[in-house]
DNA sequence: GTCTATACATGGATAGAC
DNA sequence: GTCTATCCATGTATAGAC
């Protein structure tokens, strides 16, 4: 399984590419961002590029991928009542990250859609994450008088954290963590680590 | 004031492709529709159709806010605490158009946008709205001892609006009125409202 | 396997005639 | 006010060099 020679060169220009990719999505914003502005910024014509991905979108799939994996790792350990807001902090610096990510979750509803399938796997696994979350605090007594269930929180949760990034997109002075923070308040949450 | 005479038939025809594109938004989404397309459906060439728009953003943006006061009618009188609810239900029938919403609402960051002006204007107006239905609840006592002013509830209530449709491009069986009502039961407006 | 050159189709935009 | 013709940029597909 130990892919070793001739794949090792490869995969680094691969990672190289998704990399720059990301830069130029930060800085310049997921529209306007052409394949061949990529590609020159690599030292590479469009069609090296190419080479690495089957469409403009898979890229832009794969963009999405890597950067939830190393948000991940970010947050992995984060076992809090907000696991969102540590993520949420960071998408704050790079406004077109923020905006192609949702982009692409407003786009990928076609299921012959690339990122269809990015997306679709990773709503669910978040609900499911945060219903655990929460199930949790429900078992500990902490949820006691919350008139809804652990699964509708989660969706409420999810919504929230994705709502308030078209909010902030078109106004970069409202805060993105205090909405999650609120939620929580209102679930009595925060009273409960009063010290 | 009243421009009869020479543009009356420009301004109707200009109507008339707002109310096409809208269709052709609903039923082939957003993504995938060129102005080509719309221009055939209107009898008209691509130039034809560009007469009367600076550019295809333009366009949308103008498409957004012909659909936004076709629907500010349907629930101007209404003054209960979810306005929310009822333009809700009307989106989940036409996808296309929430994808559209989305997107822009996504893209519109940028001041050169066309949508820009228009989100800018209809953001801080929905939250004062939201806002002032929330502060009659306070003044009403409904809200006592909800941690959450109502400015920011208002924040918070747009947050869900906005990313239940995120959700539900993605899942169309989520139900996008839940949690706005949960969100609602949090605040302990439906105990109050028990017969 | 990695990459360049080239060609193609389609999209939005513009110029200028009618 | 509308068209024909044209232009440029983009994503995509193919052929083939190394």
């Amino acid at each position: 399984m130990a892919k070793r020679g001739p794949y090792e060169k490869g995969e680094a220009k691969r990672r190289e590419i998704l990399r720059v990719a990301l830069e130029v999505f930060a800085e310049e914003g997921y529209r306007g961002t052409s394949l061949r502005k990529v590609a020159a910024r690599c030292n590479l014509s469009l069609p090296g590029l190419m080479h690495y991905f089957a469409s403009k979108e898979d890229m832009l799939t794969q963009v999405l991928r890597a950067r939830d994996e190393a948000g991940r790792a970010h947050m992995e350990a984060y076992t809090g009542p907000d696991p969102h807001t540590e993520s949420i902090r960071e998408g704050a610096r790079t406004p077109g990250l923020v905006e192609l990510f949702v982009s692409m979750a407003a786009a990928c509803g076609d299921p012959e859609h690339p990122a269809h399938a990015f997306f679709a796997e990773r709503y669910p696994q978040f609900r499911t994450r945060l219903a655990g979350v929460f199930e949790e605090l429900a078992a500990a007594g902490t949820l006691d008088g919350v008139p809804v269930p652990p699964e509708r929180l989660a969706v409420l949760m999810l919504a929230v954290a994705d709502g308030i990034q078209l909010q902030w997109l078109n106004d970069r002075s409202i805060d993105m963590e205090q909405p999650v923070k609120d939620l929580m308040a209102l679930l009595g949450v925060a009273a409960a680590r009063r010290p």
